[in-house]
DNA sequence: ATACGTTTTGAGAGCGCTCCCAATATAACA
DNA sequence: TGTTATATTGGGAGCGCTCTCAAAACGTAT
């Protein structure tokens, strides 16, 4: 069964020549039914398998498309957002019947390692990055200077002629923090992402944009700066303790859970002590035992959305750059207290 | 910069002929020193990149592998678990410098677009299969009917003729009963993995067997079925409540978390009302307020390993089928109440 | 200097496909 | 029926590399 035909094989026995079975394998339009039917039972029956590397060497094109996840990310594989980006942009790649190859920059040393793999000619049409924090620069630059077509996930730190596809995460923090503002809430905290990350600056100037517009003033110290870590958040949240907040804006439902746990130990209650909206709304969102108000990301779409852009780019040629915009939205459960007021 | 430099072009500035200059790229020995840092010389300033389908077509070798995750793996995603297995493998193929093809299997009809893109010949050397679930059989009958050299995460049902690396979950399963009974505990319960996966017959055969060895009798009552979910965890506890164990060994740590929220929720204390083990030792297991006793999976030299296996048999052929069993370890901390008696 | 063994090098023949272009078959029209 | 337009088909020329094999260069012992 498992034989080495080649085209030129399946030709022979179907009484054509090389160039019709190609037609018929690539759906060309001009093929008379009879043979193309002809040509599909030799190719059935023979169990005939194209030559992925004779095609794209032939074409150009692999159909196949790198997902990048640098240091930063593979520090902070605990968070299962990555896992459910990953999987959208699997399925995306499926759909359109692409290959997806993952490569996983953990250091420095997997960096070296890993270019030269990438930049080889005709192993990978495009690339998406996953990106936003300032170490990646270093990976996206040497990505455009490959000419490699490039959508990036998250807003880089220089996005001026690369394309993203992110969210308003200003915007999104912004409706995070004047939700518990409009609940009522006085002293309102808030544990960040990372500063070098732009999630993490943008979802701080979310939350400091609705209290001034409030004319409230933004306390510092209700301020702490967290590591998109389940650790983070409670650590964060022990820091934030002192200063007696009412409610929390974490920047990430994982954070948010680690902040939650360290109010439980503390021997508060949520959100009647402290309320609490999280980022993201993935699954351990509703897992906890206070449901979590957060905001919800439309992770998978993301996924599909950036292969589909990529795969535009890939297939018709160099546009200007595109920047994705996709919407939040804010889902409200226990943990704001919002029913209880 | 970015030019279409072949290995002629490269030959012909640096005065060599073309079989050289891929001697010198493939480190064949044979190479005159004063030659091979001129062609090197050359490649530097040209920024020449091979390219990888023509080496392919050329040499029949891609230098991918594929990784398999299937239905069932899918739907359990939210499982940390599987992230960190993807991790090891990703790692493990850098450090061979092989590409990872990711292909996650959600529905039947993904099956059916992914498979004629895998068995493509030239395209991936070998595959890895994340299994141990009955509906995984399909896939892995196909590769082997591909003639695809295959390594098996996890026991498959049917493991004849095929390499696998595993733990011996049976009895990992059994050192964490035996752990408690040796503890002193009575009334030990289980959530068990489902029925239809080969690790969740053997953690149960495992628990089966600590109890009998010790001439305890096996109550069924004590058994609920889980399905590795935070979710599965807490129905399943919620029911276990009701036959009052003192001691619970959940199947996976995140099944674990979700039994022991329910066992807060009714207002119990852990471990003093009622003891834990899990199953897993990922991160999460010491984020929970009270740290998880479990057994420790070696995820990530899991993942290296079986790449190893997988480049062995595609490099050096079809030796006999290797199962390799790796060790797990018990890692004992609050949740077994092991220092409070 | 000669003969032999050992490195080092180059040329040629593919690997299996796509894609252009010319050739042929068919349909459409007068 | 001839003529032109159009739909199908086949052949050739690569795509850029590897790998075998023979030739050339070098080294060493006679």
């Amino acid at each position: 069964m498992p034989t080495n035909l080649t085209l030129e094989d399946i030709a022979e026995r179907a009484g054509v020549s090389r160039s019709t079975v190609s037609r018929v394998i690539n759906d060309h339009p001009n093929v008379r039914t009879s043979v193309r039917k002809r040509v599909l039972e030799v190719i059935q029956s023979t169990g005939y398998r194209p030559n992925a590397a004779a095609r794209t060497l032939a074409s150009q094109r692999s159909w196949t498309i790198g997902l990048i996840l640098p240091l930063s990310v593979s520090f902070f594989f605990t968070d299962p957002y990555y896992s459910h980006l990953t999987k959208g942009i699997a399925q995306a790649c499926n759909q359109f019947d692409y290959t997806l190859a993952l490569f996983l920059v953990g250091s420095k040393e997997d960096e070296e390692k890993i270019f030269p793999r990438i930049s080889r000619k005709n192993l990978l049409d495009g690339v998406i990055v996953q990106s936003g924090h300032h170490g990646d620069q270093d990976i996206i630059g040497r990505m455009v200077d490959d000419n490699m077509p490039l959508v990036i996930v998250g807003r880089p730190f220089r996005s001026d002629n690369v394309s993203y596809v992110d969210i308003d995460n200003v915007n999104a923090a912004y409706n995070a923090v004047s939700h518990l503002a409009r609940l009522g809430y006085q002293r309102i905290g808030t544990i960040t992402g990372p500063a070098n990350s732009t999630v993490g600056i943008d979802r701080k100037e979310g939350y400091r944009k609705a209290l001034i517009e409030r004319g409230r003033e933004v306390d510092e110290s209700l301020i702490i700066e967290g590591d998109f870590t389940e650790a983070g958040g409670y650590y964060g949240m022990q820091e934030l303790l002192h200063v007696k907040p009412d409610a929390v804006f974490a920047a990430s439902d994982v954070m948010a859970i680690g902040a939650m746990r360290a109010v439980r130990d503390a021997g508060l209650k949520i959100p009647d002590d402290i309320a609490f909206v999280g980022f993201d709304d993935l699954p351990i969102a509703t897992l906890s035992s206070i449901q979590l108000t957060t905001i919800r990301q439309p992770v998978v779409q993301f996924g599909a959305k950036t292969v589909e852009i990529l795969i535009d780019l890939i297939e018709n040629g160099i546009n200007p750059p595109r920047h994705i915009i996709m919407d939040t939205e804010l889902v409200i459960r226990e943990s704001c207290g919002a029913s209880y007021r």
